[in-house]
DNA sequence: ACAAGATATGTAATCGATTACACCAACTGG
DNA sequence: CCAGTTGGTGTAATCGATTACATATCTTGT
């Protein structure tokens, strides 16, 4: 191993104290011209790079941020996760991942990782968090370093970034009934979800707002994958009297939807048609491309990440306003189209 | 801020030493029973977290990984994500990501993830990588601690996990030739990666085994990506002589192929076979559901895990069996077929 | 010319866990 | 009965950067 340089060889060098290289580095401005000039060149020639390690312990902090995503494997997660890394770097904190699962199955309790030095904040973008584990951080000091994104706790106070799911279930209503369709479906994420049960609710409503009939079993319980959207398409199937229309709390599940129809024989939008939710990379290329409503993850990521780094580096300021939501946009592609009697 | 309690008043509450209660934590059977019980007691009362900081500082080392992602909104990755996820949350290590693209940006060196105690090893899912950079690794004592998975860098020395890339390609043509296809094209991905080069290589080769004609146009040049699919099947419509099936070198490919035909009212497989590489989620319930080359990115994420480990905890211990090959299999779905004169 | 402030730097304590070394007691075998 | 071993524990140095406080020098205004 390379024996890697440290402050004090560098003061050697430059002929000042480890204060003064200290200082020179994390705060040019105060020490002289001369010195700073002298210093620089002593880093250059010893190669020096500093020991986070070191510096962790004498701060209390780790600058870096700790991501919880309840499954890796979901690419929902990757644009959100580029926005959050990307502003993240840009303020020189690290990203460490771990899954929901993996928390819980190796019996850490996710305040371990505020309290240890492992991370300064906490984004979560998983609902569905044990709600003991919520309990224990709910009045903790350190609440104000945890954040939700996408998803959130009901009933809990902390701070949020998500985009406007109510709306967006509205808007994909008024979009097939000004397409003419009267009968509309609708595929749920899973039942516990919090974006499935506000979706939910703000279609119920909207379905009464248009005075459209709303048959209970018209709304199908999914739970946002691949393989619920294709059990949800068998149902609408065996229905006898068919919505001419459904909106899918996901677009995994529009695109399992539309891929089993289409393996029945039924075609979209001829004999349906489908709207999702979330606007993945795929919904463009699918077959027929798929009108979605679209949510901007990378602005998700980078406002969550924003949001929290100035509780970490304020921790005192008035951190109030709670809750960004992020405008949603409907996306019109050939999934939908007007209804024909 | 909740006084998190240290070693010391463990210690204290335990009527032992800081050495004792260190020693009962990290390795238990040094002591006696009676200590390891009143040690326990003492950490359970003062509800004790180490801190990680101050341990990294001492032994030198951060307890975890860094994973370099070309492009972190790519979901190709994240299930090879979940197997190093996995592999290192199991061995009490965490998992920091960053993108080539941001660490290229912010002007630090890869080495620095090593060198300032910030990550024990890198595994690099990025074959195109700056070669400076790579230079500047390649006879470093650090560079046992640097892996590459699924690309890698030819002609240097560094250790990786990959999949059987020739096997893959070869297995395409000879699918297609047992289904009676005879003129066969190849959409690549990007002219330089490593993969793209070695499937290409591959492909003609099975191609000249097997005494089929191939024409130079009809190896497209793409980028793995959706949109080069798409510019792909726009070629292949202009050629006056069509191919009767072609292998793209990625899923996406295939899916942006077929997608972008169907636009012009072709259809899959009738008027030509498709076969895509990775068999990523979508390719199942892609209409038509899309046969593919099967890499088992969990394995992957798995096998670099445990390597990188191995070198990281057993620095001096032979690592000559440098490279891990795995195995890759044909998924047969429904975007080939037997071909028709 | 001098008090008061500003500027630049050094000294040394500190963060909290690990571990080399020393020590002591209890045991073993000849 | 004693030299040598084993097992269990404590003492204190150590990792490397930060920073409170002290000190020294230089300005500035009256």
């Amino acid at each position: 191993m390379v024996k890697t340089s440290t402050l004090q060889e560098v003061a050697r060098i430059a002929n000042v104290s480890t204060a003064t290289v200290s200082r020179t580095l994390s705060n040019p401005d105060v020490v002289s011209e001369s010195t700073r000039r002298r210093v620089s060149e002593a880093v250059k020639v010893t190669g020096y790079r500093i020991n986070r390690a070191a510096r962790n312990l004498r701060t209390q902090r780790s600058y870096s941020v700790l991501v919880l995503l309840p499954d890796l494997a979901n690419p929902f997660f990757s644009t959100i996760l580029e926005g959050i890394s990307s502003h993240l770097s840009h303020e020189g904190y690290s990203l460490l991942i771990a899954s929901t699962k993996q928390i819980h199955e190796s019996g850490e309790r996710l305040i371990d990782y505020l309290d240890d030095v492992r991370a300064d904040g906490i984004i979560i973008l998983d609902g569905s968090l044990d709600p003991q584990v919520v309990e224990m951080l709910k009045d903790a000091p350190q609440a104000n370093r945890i954040l939700f994104a996408c998803e959130w706790i009901e009933g809990t106070k902390f701070p949020s970034v998500r985009c406007q799911n109510r709306n967006g279930a509205r808007t994909a209503v008024r979009h097939l009934y000004e397409l003419d369709h009267r009968k509309i479906a609708h595929v749920t994420g899973p039942k516990e979800n919090v974006l499935s049960i506000t979706r939910k609710e703000a279609f119920i409503k909207e379905m009464a707002q248009l005075n459209l009939v709303l048959k209970p079993e018209w709304i199908i319980t999914g739970d946002f994958s691949l393989a619920a959207g294709c059990l949800a398409a068998k149902t609408w199937i065996e229905f006898k009297e068919r919505p001419t229309a459904v909106f899918c709390a996901s677009d995994q599940l529009a695109i399992g939807f539309i891929s089993e129809l289409s393996r029945h024989n039924f075609k979209v939008p001829r004999d349906i048609s489908v709207i999702g939710f979330d606007d993945i990379d795929f919904a463009e290329q699918f077959i027929p491309p798929l009108t979605s409503i679209r949510q901007d993850r990378l602005m998700i990521g980078k406002t969550a990440s924003k949001m929290l780094m100035a509780r970490i580096i304020n921790p005192h300021d008035d951190h109030t306003n709670d809750t960004a939501i992020l405008p949603i946009s409907l996306v019109i592609r050939e999934s939908t189209a007007k209804y024909k009697t």
